[in-house]
DNA sequence: CTAGTGACTGTTT
DNA sequence: AAAACAGCCACTA
């Protein structure tokens, strides 16, 4: 099994309507400080829609920009409102309110 | 073995 | 407030 696989059960316990940051999965896992490999794990994850992928952002609440300016963002914002996290004007999300313990 | 890179984070300008 | 810097570690060439 790989080391992936722990960031990825991880973030299936992510419930809907909520959103976690790089690190606090990483933390979670029990890797804390892997931030770059959480980030590192999703990116090799790809087409999976058994991994909630779009409730993981970074620190500042904020969707990260994938390599290649793919203009993802805009989906993943799209697929969180979806379930109920709001965004606020400057898009970001309220880690204080929607942030997974 | 070394060197370069990245879905990050925290501190300092 | 936003931008720059440094630290971190797995993966690829």
């Amino acid at each position: 099994m790989s080391s992936h696989a722990r960031f990825y059960d991880v973030v299936r316990r992510i419930p809907r309507g909520r959103v976690a940051t790089y690190g606090g999965v990483a933390r979670a896992a029990g890797s804390p400080g892997a931030a770059r490999r959480v980030g590192y794990a999703l990116a090799a994850l790809g087409d999976r829609d058994d991994v909630p992928w779009h409730r993981v952002i970074n620190s500042k609440g904020e969707v990260s920009r994938r390599s290649g300016g793919t203009g993802f963002e805009h989906v993943q914002r799209a697929l969180l409102e979806s379930e109920g996290v709001v965004f606020d004007a400057r898009g970001r999300v309220d880690l204080d309110h929607y942030g997974w313990p």
